[in-house]
DNA sequence: CCAAATTTTCTAGCACTGCTAGTAGTGAGA
DNA sequence: TCTCACTACTAGCAGTGCTAGAAAATTTGG
């Protein structure tokens, strides 16, 4: 019994080892320098290892998204639920996304770029997935008015990915986020909400 | 001199080839479908001929990029200067944006979603692409009201980007395109404009 | 019209990728 | 101690982008 558990404990240990690398890799030299040949050396084991813990490189890229979902719920709700009003929580959240995906590209490409299977706004969908909308959703509600909660939200939530993404790609040049977020807030903010 | 002309002639007429059964390709099946010997092997040359005319896969993916920059730009003034008022303007271009990227996802891809280092919004832009950008300007512009045009078109073009590439991901379910995107100009149109 | 020079295109190969079949090694239970 | 099951390994497959050097074709000069 306790000898299976010990193994059980260790293979767990393995799997956030290689998620572990896998996320600190794509994140010094980006996602194109995580391969398993690579990772497999960092983890100190040989390649076959990782298709035993995960179905392909695919696999694992999901994995280290989820964590990054997690970690973004985090984030959302401090700076949410740490506002005074709720027009500056509309633009907290706004920020902490922002800074989020600036603080970790890999991650955020992982999560919201990279097409991986997950399952988004479905019944199995990962529980911190939903609870990511659920935060912006939050965030957004005061605002609201008469419009449907979640396509509003879904339409915030896609004015800060295309910010982010184009930014990212050197499409628009970083140094106006601050004043573009501005004039996105002045146009979904609700005077006197909340 | 009229025989270096017949073979400048000739190998810009390959350099299109090339171009269009790339295109055709990643339409097809995906750019990740799109390999040096599968092109090859459509254009009836063998694999170095690409790189005589291009540096390598990304330059490749950076012409079909262009190409469909000069489209989305045709397409956006119709839908502009098609429209009855204002309000029209601005919904007929965000129609005719989302149109587009259903229609060519792997072009729409190109353009916006890899990394190529094409240069926007930079001395050196392609003209296309300072021409759609200006498409987009003009139809914001009687909505701008007292904020900075330029500012105002990244963000709403961010948005339509945001929808769009979250859509293609499985993140946003497509049904509701028209509800999100009504919602959207909801917040970006000015009653009365121009 | 033919040989030399030049340009163009090809074959073959490099170092790499994700992934897997089959083998060697390790520890548990009888 | 012996057998068995499981684990992790080595080696290899078919594919990738890209390139060096040989072969073929074409233009030029005699």
């Amino acid at each position: 019994m306790s000898i299976q558990a010990r193994r059980r404990r260790e293979r767990a240990e393995r799997e956030k080892l290689i998620i572990t690398a896998a996320r600190e890799l794509a994140e010094a030299e980006g996602w194109e320098a995580v391969t398993t040949r690579r990772l497999a050396d960092r983890i100190e084991y040989s390649q076959p290892v990782l298709y035993s813990h995960f179905k392909g490189k695919d696999a694992i890229m999901t994995a280290v998204a989820l964590e990054g979902f997690a970690e973004l719920v985090g984030e959302l709700r401090a700076a949410r639920t740490g506002a005074p009003d709720a027009a500056g929580a509309l633009a907290g959240v706004a920020a902490a996304y922002g800074a989020f995906a600036d603080r970790h590209p890999a991650l955020y490409d992982a999560m919201f770029r990279r097409d991986l299977d997950l399952a988004f706004a479905a019944e199995d969908s990962p529980a911190a997935l939903k609870a990511g909308f659920e935060e912006l959703a939050e965030a957004v509600r005061p605002h609201a008015g008469g419009d449907d909660l979640g396509l509003l939200t879904e339409t915030f939530w896609a004015a800060l990915h295309g910010l982010v993404t184009l930014e990212r790609g050197g499409r628009l040049p970083r140094e106006a986020r601050e004043r573009r977020l501005a004039l996105l807030l002045g146009r979904f903010v609700r005077d006197g909400a909340g």
